[in-house]
DNA sequence: CTCAAAATTTAAATATAATCTAAATTTGTT
DNA sequence: AACAAATTTAGATTATATTTAAATTTTGAG
């Protein structure tokens, strides 16, 4: 595992350090689109000398380089997601879960924007998701 | 327009003070997607005593009573809205302009949406505009 | 292996954005 | 005018992000 991850971060033009792969390996394995403090959080007691700057300056490399992505899941936290490629998630507003769901972009006509040239999309959708929708509400 | 904003204020459950009247005649005229600072910084010349706990009640009042909605078109800023319809974001990464696209969603397929209640969509693009491709770059 | 240079990590300082609190002001009612 | 309620405000606090410079680790030449 380790071994993959650091060829992984070698293909791509990453030095493999001791952070480096936890913090992808951090990823690829919560699939939890982590706030930079969440990776800080739960990385602390295995690293103990670990910092945040590490986290910012890790994040920042992966995504020059291109294994990672900045994404936005709610208006007020900035999340990573080490799944680059092209997907949309849903956050139900009850139980907070995440969902990854597969978009077919091509599907959808937006005429305008033939016009322009497009690097990124993001898309993202709030709710109430199916398990909640048919659990009674809890009393509060 | 005073008097049209402070009625569709009113109408919305929204005491229509000066402030408020304001930062609303900002919002629908401008259609500049503004982040707080944008409105205060510009509006301060107007209330030589405004404040930007005001900008922030002010908006979160809107967002409450449906009349403006917080969006995202750039991780990194919060910004703000007064078009609730659902429309899509283009940011162009070189001149920095914001264009309003119109997005058929029902277009787009994603079958494991169905399953949940969707209340919020939210959807934006970046890249290069039409006008920024023909340009010659800028030497920088 | 040893040393110096380069790369990486780190803590601390600074900057920016958002929220909270309590006081001051304004508005509406009698 | 006098009071109560609503709104605005400044300042304090908290959270998030960036910058800086020093410490540590890694790398490669000799």
């Amino acid at each position: 595992m380790i071994q993959n991850i650091s060829n992984h971060l070698i293909t791509n033009g990453i030095k493999p350090s001791y952070q480096r792969i936890k913090v992808y390996e951090y990823l690829i394995t919560k699939k939890n689109h982590p706030t930079v403090d969440m990776i800080y959080k739960e990385l602390l007691p295995v690293i103990p000398t670990f910092s945040k700057t590490t986290v910012y300056n890790t994040l920042e490399l992966f995504m020059k380089k291109g294994i990672a992505i900045m994404i936005t899941i709610d208006e007020k936290e900035t999340r990573y997601d080490a799944d680059t490629s092209i997907h949309t998630h849903f956050k139900c507003e009850q139980c907070l879960n995440i969902y990854d769901l597969k978009t077919d972009l091509n599907a959808m006509d937006i005429p305008e924007l033939k016009e322009h040239k497009i690097t990124e999309q993001h898309l993202y959708f709030k709710g109430i998701c199916k398990s909640c929708l048919t659990k009674p509400t809890p009393s509060h």
